[in-house]
DNA sequence: TATATTTGAAGAATTTTATTCTGTTTTAGA
DNA sequence: TCTAAAACAGAATAAAATTCTTCAAATATA
């Protein structure tokens, strides 16, 4: 596919962190010129290298700063019981990533919630309705250490 | 702090997804004009409800779609051993996320390779030579499910 | 209840930025 | 070295953000 070069990358670099730059500030950051940079950009989202923008938000203010990494093993391991879980899982807010995994787990989720009584009744109430979940793990999170995202 | 109501909450959902709407698209979402829809932008920027913006990447494209959890054990745990765990893998480009939870582990960080190869690499050389570390144990992923921010 | 006062909105005016266009330079290949 | 394609700079244009003014509604106050 399309490559890339070095000035590409720091583009990218600098819009993973920030893409709210002109294109002017950009350029001087690159030392090009605006039409270029703006060029380059068209073309790193046309070619997916860029999938989206969007906005970060506080989880705190939003109510949503208690963490917890909750690891999940079905009942069986077919694959009607698998796409029920998914599906079910889709549309959980509380669930903020769920990755299938390695090891003694099948999956293992992000859960954002307000906090612990939050996430005891998502634990009760909404992983309790998910017929495929045969047992779940919460790991908390105590402190965040590190987040290239956030 | 500030008091948010249902409008501000769509907005942040909507930016939260695309951040890359003009006022006036979504002023037509939310059914009003521009300038409130700008100032009510601002007044969430500036409250801190909204962090920042930032442009989402391919990490298969870039030679990063082979995720891996990856849960450590410190050596010992005192202040100092935490505090150099941390400051260590703050410097480690592959350690994308990184938590201090409960459980059986101390930390618990997401890990962004190119491939096996790659992380046994990461492993051996980069967490090789971070004197803090006790113990680690790694979750690979299978595939991603879910991602609100991917 | 009537009257200020504040708040939030709309729409126009302005400024800034994105985007396009044109001409030039560099680069890669024959 | 010559030619063609790609990448750049700078100007011109279009679109968006941002500001400003006015108005209406909601809220508070007498």
């Amino acid at each position: 596919m399309e490559q890339i070069d070095d000035i590409d990358l720091q583009l990218l670099n600098i819009l993973h962190d920030n893409s709210k730059y002109t294109v002017k500030e950009l350029a001087k950051m690159v030392n090009l010129s605006a039409s270029p940079v703006f060029e380059r950009i068209k073309r790193l989202e046309n070619s997916g290298y860029i999938k989206k923008y969007i906005a970060l938000l506080d989880a705190e203010k939003l109510n949503r700063g208690f963490i917890v990494f909750c690891n999940i093993k079905l009942k069986q391991h077919d694959r009607n019981i698998g796409n029920q879980f998914v599906s079910d899982i889709m549309k959980i807010e509380e669930v903020v990533e769920c990755y299938n995994i390695s090891g003694d787990y099948d999956f293992l989720m992000k859960v954002s919630a307000k906090d612990m009584k939050h996430y005891q009744d998502f634990v009760f109430n909404k992983l309790g309705s998910v017929e495929s979940i045969g047992s779940t793990q919460s790991t908390f999170v105590m402190s965040e250490i590190k987040n290239m995202y956030g």
